[in-house]
DNA sequence: ATCCCGTGCGCAAACGTTTGTCCACTAAAG
DNA sequence: CTTTAGTGGACAAACGTTTGCGCACGGGAT
């Protein structure tokens, strides 16, 4: 039972529209500095926040955003939330966060539901290749902005050269004299798998080496990526190093080598993706790609307000630049 | 834009509280049967959903959730949300989330929105002892649970015997013949923290040993241990195995046996609490309690919305067993 | 004395629902 | 042929804001 407007214009003697505009500050009043000062020591006094959904539906917008992630649980995406919600504080809004689990009905059913509350926008880290939730967000123009992972160059998107990277972490396995080069790739339908794919593809035809089918193999994104690195680790000429899409599948790679009796880096080397903590708790340490998630959800979230305000225009693209962490997963130095 | 009930009116030739009680089913109407069929028929191509805001005004409820956590980023609080989230879902609530960081005046400030967000009811896994927060809760009246820690005896809870977790822990370490052993402990104001070390204590005591205050140190929560782990090895005679108040401290612990070239379990035995996924992710393998996070937060969730229906009543306490998982950093044969 | 203008604020509608009450009509009962 | 009882729905107020507009009052200029 917070107080209202109307009880504050009772007390103060004044219409509730004046309190209301004394609240906002509203330019065009013109109030005498007494009342002004009488009211405004009744709102100290009292407390009073304006009821956001009475507010809300005057002003058609609640000041609450959306965050869609696969699963909050990985820690990748809990860092991007954490930026958002960051950001989005700073400027008097809060976040609604849901887990899609890739599943399309729960996220259908989240997205009305987001949208029964006037979400006022949405970061999206959850995107796959042509999204359907992206299109309706087009189509019902809501603004939101893509992380890390995109739908098509369609959107307001913020990540990092993914392709890039992945040749970056390869050209590394290749400079430490590796030819037999795996790749623990990630589901197709997904922006950052393919361009990772690319990447390693790209690095060792560069080195004039033909990439084999037989090298590649697909594991679940979350999926540890065990069962996948068994399968490549029995065959007859196995390779002596894999680049992993991301750092979870990579750590599956390590409980398939131990399981096998295999030494990382000596009997085989080791590359994941995102630098997650992780990645420098497991031994040896994870040469890796970073990914400032965090940095790219304050950076979304900035991304989203500016759009709001401004309106729908050309939608903007920021693309970072990878970074290779190198540690004792390929470098024998440094363990 | 959506389409609103007086819209849905006009096309059906009804008047617009008809269509409001039938989209809700009030059993109070009577209404022909074609009428009705005419109205569902366009309620499900037009595919309406009422305007939360106007609900929300007119109903005074949101149907939204807060969870409020130290940090996302730790996963113990990213799984008890995701249960809360989970819960929710499943009822027709969303969820907001907020990371409070220990900050008072980030708490205090996040408490307000919330309120002025018409909030239906708050999960709470930041509560320190004698919280100021939880304490407003109250007094507003804002259902509430409270997940792992708790406040006071006052309110809702759900969470694990941690006194009887650190004891187990410390007798399985007692068991194996230690009789020097350390805790890392957490900070006095967390029930978590009093709790373990309670427990820690308890299990010396019972063993005829008295506790030596030179042998407890404190370290921050989410700190990561090692210079607090140091100073303990650091001494003459010093520990041969440490109970960390959780799993982060005791990867903490490891790090610093590593730069000392300590092997644990044999120069240095460890356990941790929470059994984060992390604790099967290190080498050697972490000895912890387990605590079932997610099923912690779909649990506050149903009793936070049993609450909000049956009303103020005596506070409900849940407090489950816990159980010890013994791995390689405690018990050499399991390595 | 009239006109004008600036100051200081009040009035009322509107946002989209929900819900207590009331009314018109029909058919059966007296 | 009038009363009664039920059926099928309409009416309007209310939730707490915001905001365009208008009105009364007072003082200075004419």
């Amino acid at each position: 039972m917070p107080i209202t407007l109307k009880e504050l214009a009772a007390q103060s003697g004044v219409h509730p529209s004046t309190v209301s505009r004394i609240v906002n500050d509203d330019p065009g009043l013109r109030v005498s500095p007494a009342t002004r000062a009488r009211v405004k020591r009744l709102l100290k006094k009292t407390g009073y926040r304006p009821d956001g959904m009475a507010r809300g539906l005057k002003l058609r917008q609640s000041f609450v955003l959306g965050v869609l992630v696969p699963d909050v649980m990985n820690p990748l995406f809990a860092a991007i939330f954490r930026g958002v919600e960051d950001a989005a504080l700073q400027k008097g809004y809060t976040v609604i966060l849901s887990s899609t689990d890739g599943n399309q009905d729960r996220e259908r059913e989240i997205l009305l539901a987001l949208q029964s509350r006037m979400i006022d926008g949405v970061v999206v880290a959850s995107a796959s290749l042509r999204d359907a939730s992206v299109r309706w967000l087009r189509e019902h123009d809501i603004p939101h902005v893509l992380v890390n992972r995109y739908s098509d160059q369609k959107d307001y998107f913020i990540g990092t050269d993914d392709r890039l990277g992945a040749r970056l972490a390869t050209e590394h396995l290749l400079a430490l004299g590796h030819r037999r080069i795996a790749h623990l790739a990630g589901p197709k339908n997904i922006s950052t798998s393919v361009n990772r794919r690319r990447g390693y593809e790209d690095a060792l035809k560069a080195a004039g080496i033909e990439p084999d089918a037989g090298l590649i193999v697909e594991t679940g994104f979350v999926g540890a990526g065990v069962t996948a690195t068994h399968r490549l680790l029995e065959r007859s000429r196995r390779p002596t190093a894999v680049v992993a899409v991301n750092d979870v599948a990579a750590v599956g790679a390590y409980d398939a080598a131990e399981q096998l009796g295999l030494r990382i880096p000596a009997d085989l080397a080791v590359t994941g993706y995102n630098d997650l903590p992780l990645a420098a708790r497991v031994r040896p340490m994870l040469t890796t790609i970073h990914v400032p998630a965090q940095e790219f959800g304050r950076a979304a979230a900035r991304m989203l307000l500016e759009q709001m305000i401004e309106g729908r225009r050309e939608p903007k693209r920021v693309i970072l630049p990878p970074e290779l962490i190198v540690r004792g997963s390929t470098d024998p130095k440094r363990l």
